[in-house]
DNA sequence: TTGGCAGTTCGCATGAGATGCAAATAAGGT
DNA sequence: ACCTTATTTGCATCTCATGCGAACTGCCAA
């Protein structure tokens, strides 16, 4: 995701309005590594922004995703994540606590791909790859 | 997941029951690769039972799961996914028709995985990974 | 600086997916 | 056949997410 700065030029000149609500979400995510529920970014932005609509967290979310800004994520956990490093990385779920973190991983296009039936192998065109490496992170193992 | 004959002797030496509801949706998911959600079984088992509860279809896929006879997956789609393949496989995912493979892929222990802070690549124990590959179809791909 | 159009915010209603609960029912060992 | 215990079912409830409209405000234009 750009800078608040850019993406305060970025809404403008499509038209859409930077308010003080979306100027304090652009913050928010900007270098976010905790991959946020919305409900979790609403949590924080109102403790600074005190009356701020859990609607319009959803709504700003959803305009910055559609502008390429930030990933969605679905894993098993209930509510979207959000990402707003959008480069090509991959993420590690820790099944006891729920932390995510971003990974970067070499050597999937050397992943050998093929089907039951393998004439239709190469039918399907791939536009995209994500993997999620599930397991326990130093903290839970530990603690077992 | 095992045959219907398998899973009646795994339930009953477990002490559960194995009622008609039961042996219906075992007939449904042995050998089914469609990726079905919990609605889209119950309107299958429906036709051929009327009557049976959308709760009870919930009940006996979270009970398979639990005895590890079914996979569960989050695809980006809402509702959860079901898979009685429960081998080492990945999935494809069209983003157009929503369709779900089966997919086989040589080459997973092979990727080399980092994080942005080196020291703690190793920390994390994986547990399992998995791929989600994204594209379009055979058929998806003529009709854009 | 001010006016006003168009995009926003916010709260409430609504919808989808999933689970909790309790009464009625049925499986299956004895 | 009987009786204990698991199951089914329908309804309520919960979470996550989005639709909608009235009130509001950013920001361009005059």
């Amino acid at each position: 995701m750009r800078t608040p700065a850019e993406l305060t030029t970025a809404f403008r000149s499509l038209g859409l309005k930077v308010t003080p609500q979306r100027q304090l979400l652009f913050r928010l995510l900007h270098d976010n590594t905790s991959h946020p529920t919305a409900e979790a970014l609403f949590e924080v932005a109102s403790a600074q922004m005190p009356g701020i609509s859990l609607r319009t967290v959803y709504q700003t979310l959803t305009d910055l995703a559609g502008m390429g800004e930030l990933q969605s994520f679905a894993f098993g956990g209930g509510a979207i994540r959000f990402d707003p490093n959008v480069g090509a990385h991959h993420h590690q779920v820790c099944v006891s606590c729920d932390e995510i973190s971003d990974v970067y991983v070499d050597g999937v296009d050397q992943l050998n791909v093929s089907l039951q039936n393998e004439s239709d192998a190469h039918s399907f065109a791939v536009a995209s790859t994500d993997i999620v490496f599930r397991g326990r992170c130093v903290r839970c193992a530990h603690t077992v």
